[in-house]
DNA sequence: AGACGTTATCGTTATTCGACGATACACGAT
DNA sequence: ATCGTGTATCGTCGAATAACGATAACGTCT
């Protein structure tokens, strides 16, 4: 089976479970919205602590589906728009 | 935001956590190249115990991604092509 | 240099997951 | 009714997850 666009079905179990939190997909709609924010935005929007917004933003980034740029004190966070591409055709291939 | 088909972000996180696993992604592609199967055809397929298949099979139909059809002494899968299509369009909406 | 603001990491705790063997359940056949 | 076959469920154990507070690391400004 000829894995989609260079993602293996690995790869689509990693971020399928980097989705598979609630917090995590609201993140990924909060970043869709915006493009583009930083991490105490992200912060002020959940019920949670900075600490736990941080490891939910490590697990999105591991699993590539985000990335974050660091802009001196903080760090913008943007959606990888080439990885959702490759997970979303890996998952039209299912 | 309005759901897509009426999956909520809730139901796009378990069906996602559902597909989080390696063989969980390996026996969606194997119903998907037979169309439907028997939980021992699956098991002759996967270097896992019995009861582990079925404890997969289990995750997959209650997040919906799969449908159980007993017959006889025996339960045919096959996926669940609505909620599949569902699951795909919330992944497209992010 | 020192203080502040921002973010990541660490340590802890309760909960959930993944895998297995053993067992119970349901059905068809004898 | 009993046996055998095929599945699901239960109990257990080690590993991983989710959440938090505390702390460290890094940049910026004075």
């Amino acid at each position: 089976m000829a894995p989609a666009g260079g993602t293996t079905d690995d790869d689509l179990a990693t971020m399928s479970k980097a989705l598979g939190h609630p917090v995590r997909v609201q993140i990924m709609r909060l970043l869709g919205a915006r493009d583009t924010c930083v991490t105490g935005d992200l912060v002020g929007e959940l019920p949670l602590a900075q600490s736990t917004v941080s490891e939910h933003l490590r697990i999105l980034r591991e699993a590539g589906l985000v990335q974050g740029e660091i802009d001196g004190p903080r760090t913008h966070y943007c959606i990888n728009r080439e990885r959702l591409a490759a997970f979303k055709e890996s998952v039209d291939s299912l």
